[in-house]
DNA sequence: AGACCCGGTTTTTTT
DNA sequence: AACCGGGTCT
């Protein structure tokens, strides 16, 4: 404690003249900034020109700090809608303007707030002139964005028996690890999967037509949306020019998880008002499948002049026990941190280190807890579960509604992604935008008698113009198709041209879908809900294109919760996978399913780095938990793939010393 | 020729 | 739960 505190002054020393030069009368201020952070984070949240580096390790109160330089940014004077805040998530961005809001006044609600994406996505709609844009481009998501790869692989004479072509997922994570990195097809293909290295040419022809396509068809990809606003900010028209002078500061949240492509976004919104704020931790880097790379917070002071950079090291969230045991994880990397969290807490148990000698036991263990923890008075809702990957929690879902306890599930599988709803945008999309071709191939594959051959010939007259929903749909009956494709042209022309709010236009999608739906989910009961929930999201909608836009961008399962319960009589127990659990912590939290092979994944072996980042993932997952921490492994855990039963316990726990943890067996008669 | 049905296989992580 | 491949039906 002494020597941190130490530290923490000799940093409050030397980082801090420039911004200071001009000194503020404290007073005036509606809140004390001073007595209310510790030195670390008053520099930071009193910063206002230049550029900033906060290195803020887990539970520091890098929020806490990001939301009281909002408010005092605000009480200087400085337009909320000047201020930009660019975060992981739409719900953090929420999170941390509410609390701005709470703290000071409702001005700080107004800021720009929001996800990379779903910043481009404003952006681009509003600038889509100078963006070369047609301003009601259709964004499409992963699942759209590999079948339209998917479309293109199987047209051209690309895929040969003789030799293994890859699939659209593959092709898929090439062009999209090539954009947000910036390096060429082939260095990735070298560095990724070196076996379809003969291909090179093909993917590139592939990657030349799936372009071409997206234009042509008025479709964005996330990473268009970040290539597009890129190019537009470095293209530097009156457009431009006119954002950049009203975006004063730039903040930006979770910086160790951004890649060279938004880092370039981050220097092109700054090329005018040189304020810039990254905030961020490298041992939680854990989005290097999408690109990012957490030297890309080292190398930020490079990027721009006289670069501050500031840490918070004091911990305000987890006891001394927790912290011990994450950054004894931490110590087992090969790439060192500098940092070493201290706490403020102390006192409290040893995390358990749990042992059961099967799945299931591991499921019953972990429900007898949480109800004993009720029991003790720690609410539901300051409990989590966590795991590597999202079907791990398969198990323990069962045990915990035969127990009748409450749970939502975060990450894996979301709402938009299911079958269902999907057929339902695909409707709505293509009378927001009918080039979409992604949803006509989806929405005419639903007709009976309608397969990819028939399809395509319908494709093909749209594309002529010789078909369109445009028009009255008298012209279809030219053609010979069955009367359901007649009556899909009259939904669609009725949708695409009448003005109703985006509810009623579903409405008249769900009352010609449901007699499909009934036909071709056994379980359409169980799927009714999900149209249900989605009704009742539309209505707050009043244009088509931002649901649509939304329903891309934002992961719908929180507004749904949102929506039904405002007054939050229930409480949930949260069960998530580690990357959805990043920024969030819990009084009692079960990290379960840490067994080699499974976490760390067997996929990460080949792999130095991809191990590197499972420990950071366990160093992520220890750091949630406030008070208790639960790591949990099952000793016979049949792997189908591998077709061997895993049994060891992960390195990340198996190096743990008996000072560090408790180690507990649950067997049989549990 | 094209649609459809069945069964086996396969699942990291996310905007 | 969704995808793929192969076989069968129209």
């Amino acid at each position: 404690m002494i020597q941190k505190k130490y530290k923490l002054k000799r940093i409050y020393e030397t980082g801090r003249q420039a911004s200071f030069a001009k000194p503020v009368d404290e007073v005036r201020f509606v809140i004390n900034y001073k007595n209310e952070l510790n030195p670390a984070q008053y520099e930071a949240a009193s910063a206002v020109d230049g550029a900033y580096l906060i290195i803020a390790g887990a539970g520091t109160g890098k929020t806490r700090t990001l939301v009281y330089r909002v408010a005092r940014l605000v009480e200087l004077g400085y337009d909320p809608q000047s201020i930009l805040l660019l975060t992981f998530t739409r719900k953090a961005a929420n999170e941390m303007m509410n609390r701005a809001a709470l703290l000071l006044d409702n001005r700080c609600s107004k800021i720009l707030g929001g996800t990379f994406h779903s910043f481009a996505n404003s952006v681009l709609r509003k600038y889509s002139k100078a963006a070369k844009l047609d301003p009601s481009f259709t964004i499409l998501d992963q699942g759209d964005t590999t079948d339209v790869i998917n479309l293109i692989r199987n047209q051209g004479a690309y895929v040969t028996k003789e030799k293994r072509f890859p699939n659209k997922e593959t092709l898929n994570k090439v062009y999209s690890l090539s954009t947000n990195t910036g390096k060429t097809i082939e260095e990735i293909i070298e560095e990724n999967y070196p076996h379809f290295i003969d291909h090179l040419k093909k993917i590139l022809d592939i990657q030349k037509v799936f372009k071409e396509y997206k234009r042509r068809n008025n479709l964005l990809d996330y990473d268009d949306l970040l290539v597009y606003l890129k190019n537009f900010l470095e293209d530097l028209n009156a457009g431009t020019k006119s954002l950049l002078h009203s975006i004063k500061f730039v903040m930006v949240d979770e910086y160790q998880d951004t890649n060279k492509l938004q880092a370039d976004v981050v220097k092109g919104l700054t090329q005018i008002n040189k304020n810039i704020m990254v905030v961020g931790d490298d041992s939680q880097a854990i989005y290097s499948f999408r690109g990012a790379n957490f030297k890309n917070i080292i190398d930020f002071p490079k990027l721009f002049d006289d670069v501050k950079i500031i840490k918070l090291e004091e911990n305000y969230r987890s006891t001394q026990e927790v912290l011990n045991f994450a950054n004894r994880v931490n110590e087992g990397a090969f790439e060192k941190y500098t940092k070493h969290l201290y706490s403020i807490k102390s006192g409290g148990e040893l995390p358990f280190i749990v042992a059961a000698s099967t799945e299931n036991l591991q499921s019953k263990f972990i429900v007898e807890k949480i109800l004993e923890l009720r029991e003790e008075g720690v609410p539901l809702g300051d409990i989590a579960v966590l795991f590597r990957s999202s079907f791990f929690s398969f198990d323990l879902e069962i045990e915990l509604t035969k127990a009748n306890i409450p749970f939502q599930k975060f990450g894996g599988m979301k709402f938009v992604e299911s079958a269902h709803i999907k057929d339902v945008l695909a409707f709505l999309r293509i009378a927001a935008n009918p080039k979409d071709v992604v949803s006509w191939y989806r929405v005419l594959l639903l007709h009976e008698g309608v397969g990819p051959k028939t399809a395509q010939k319908i494709l093909d007259e749209l594309a002529t113009a010789r078909l369109t929903i445009k028009a009255n749909p008298e012209t279809v009956t030219k053609f010979n198709y069955s009367d359901k494709i007649v009556k899909l042209f009259q939904l669609l022309y009725k949708i695409h041209t009448t003005n109703n709010l985006p509810s009623e236009k579903l409405q008249m999608v769900l009352d010609y879908y449901y007699p499909i739906f009934k036909d071709i989910y056994d379980d359409f009961n169980k799927r009714n809900k999900d149209l249900e929930i989605f009704q009742n999201i539309s209505e707050n909608y009043k244009s088509l294109d931002n649901l649509l836009s939304d329903m891309a961008i934002e992961p719908i399962i929180d507004s749904v919760i949102d929506v039904e319960a405002p007054d939050n009589e229930e409480e949930y127990l949260t069960l998530s996978t580690i990357h959805s659990a990043k920024g969030l912590e819990w009084h009692s939290v079960f990290v379960i399913h840490v067994v080699e092979g499974y976490f760390p994944s067997s996929r990460s072996y080949d792999n130095v780095d991809s191990l590197e980042e499972e420990r950071r993932l366990m160093y992520v997952a220890s750091t949630r938990a406030k008070q208790n921490l639960f790591v949990t492994y099952p000793m016979n855990l049949y792997d189908r793939e591998a077709g061997i039963t895993l049994s060891k316990p992960s390195r990340f726990i198996s190096e743990m010393s008996t000072d560090l943890a408790e180690g507990w067996l649950i067997d049989e008669d549990f």
